[in-house]
DNA sequence: AATGAATGAGGTTTCATTCAT
DNA sequence: TATGAATGAAACCTCATTCAT
């Protein structure tokens, strides 16, 4: 009736979904879970905060499908990984590709590492443990010394670290993420020399 | 300031605001800054509200005592690291009294750790930052090579994590502490290594 | 208002429209009127709420229509008490009556005496309680000793209270519908027996 | 200290937890316990929402705190009621008692009879409902034919539809209460005369 | 005949903080 | 050295209702 779907208005019809997904990450990633309320992601997405109730069941649920959404691929990792021999080319390729996937999803993951006490009330935070418990399991070599195993699980940290704790140090954001990524397979690199194979 | 309490009126005092700062962080380290209340840390001390208001001006003031006091240590080290000559064994023994200072004080590294978000938005964010940078400063060679500093950055990491990553990961804990030093310890060397001296 | 519907299209309404009464009524009795939202009945028809409003105006017009549907039988007591001789036998008659028609729309005068509050804000308040007093009319003798006019309001007080106050007795259903009946009419039986005819 | 302390504000001081208890009671009695705010409550009594939940935990424990002091009497009649012999002389005590009862509490009993949807959902519910099982248990008679005890229990109800129900009807108001009380005792007798005694 | 998207008002509850005593 | 009483702000969430399609 008269047609007012010229632009903005219409573009936005059907996507409010995915901005409140949108904004909210940002919004957590930025100043915590606690802190960012309801309101503040309504008035900036210009809505009101029923709209977000319309959309979503309670605040948790935003996260939560946020989650759910972009560590999917973490997912698929892990079950390729199982299906992959144990070997040495094999856990250099998952991190690698670990690393793709934390470069992909920045904002989740540096909200996840900065909010670890908040998201350890909520859903997500059991089963993102698992899914780290599930990577664990095929990068760390249960048989390797106890010194080696740390090297593995230090690999993966590092790569964690690599997206939020090196935002000081000088330099290139691609060469600081290839240089995370060689010091990670180094790591992973000593800790399978250290094992020898039966 | 002269150190021992003389009397049952100074006794009492440092009692009730040590006890305040214990379950305070206690509480921090396991809930979060935010979704710890003030009436939670009351009732555990079987106080009331307007008690912790005589020892403390505000919540944040809390956390921040607590901070102060137990992260002098490391402003000791750094001061202790920039008078000594810039070598390897300089190093290695910043990492193991680093790791000494981690485990004397381990609820509190794990609250930060694990409460980034709030924390950058208090006042001890900065402090701890400035912190951290002053440790790099001791530990990381500027004029190594990208990967190089990477590594150092992620020898502290590395002690970090031990302390709260490892949780999962069999064996004694002590044991587990001499392994994380160890592969920190050996990031540490060859980084150093990759770093011709003039 | 032909009365019959003839074809899918007014059948289809009439459908929906005698659903959303029936699953309204069931959950205002089980849970109160308040308490019970149109998302839940909505959801119970699997339908939006937006559909309950192509059928009703308001929330409250659904409790409207229910009632007027289902008190209609009421009003033509009244109307046929009215024409009647107050004599014994015809207030024996409308006891009866009276109890078939409670018997007749249980979920309603339940949700009627359990709702008083929340029912004297609505409009159904006022004309249940014009009902209740017309009822009273063609019952009560106005000539009659204070002690038989409590006689005759208990014995319909009775009825209603037969509908739900004795569901933790013992015995079959129809049984103690009978048992009540007779309580009923005994009250009135010494009511009218406590008033001289002059 | 400068005496504020003079009339009003004094007085009010230390008796702000039984004055919300009145004010609440009123407006739960007249508008229903869902349709009354904790808004509504605070405003009359010229403190802050806040201040309610100094006093009270919840919502719902304001109500259980009157609940809990107003039917105290109830449980005593009933302890009572178990010590004596179970003669028709008890029982006509046990109903005067009662009515007694529900006189000195009338706006509480006023609330529980026309709220009972809501009271349902609540913790009250369950006690009330216990409460009035135990009355019953001193009362009727379960040797007694199923239309005696129907007898015993609208003589009850009568006593609950005494205190709002005939409002309408003309008559002072002490009055009427002794009415009620002469067809509750009544009841009670044609139901004891009606079961033979071994 | 019904839906999808949204709103405005208002609900209960929690929190850090204050202040007279 | 602490308490009792209270506040103001804000949080999450729910509801009845509307309207273009």
């Amino acid at each position: 009736m008269g047609g007012i779907m010229d632009g903005t208005r219409q573009r936005r019809r059907g996507d409010t979904r995915q901005r409140i997904q949108d904004v909210a990450l940002e919004l957590f990633a930025e100043q915590g879970y606690e802190k960012t309320s309801l309101r503040e992601i309504a008035e900036r997405l210009d809505v009101t905060k029923a709209a977000l109730y319309y959309h979503f069941k309670t605040k948790e649920e935003i996260l939560v499908s946020i989650f759910d959404d972009l560590t999917q691929p973490i997912l698929d990792l892990i079950e390729w990984g199982r299906r992959q021999p144990h070997t040495l080319e094999t856990k250099q390729e998952i991190v690698r590709r670990y690393s793709d996937i934390l470069a992909g999803a920045a904002p989740l993951f540096r909200f996840m590492q900065e909010n670890q006490a908040a998201v350890r009330e909520l859903r997500i935070g059991e089963t993102f443990k698992e899914r780290m418990q599930g990577l664990r399991e095929i990068v760390v070599d249960p048989d390797a010394e106890l010194v080696d195993q740390v090297r593995y699980v230090s690999a993966i940290f590092t790569l964690h670290a690599g997206m939020f704790l090196l935002q000081d140090l000088a330099g290139d954001d691609e060469d600081k993420r290839r240089a995370v990524l060689e010091v990670a397979a180094d790591l992973v690199n000593q800790a399978h020399r250290g094992t020898p194979k039966p």
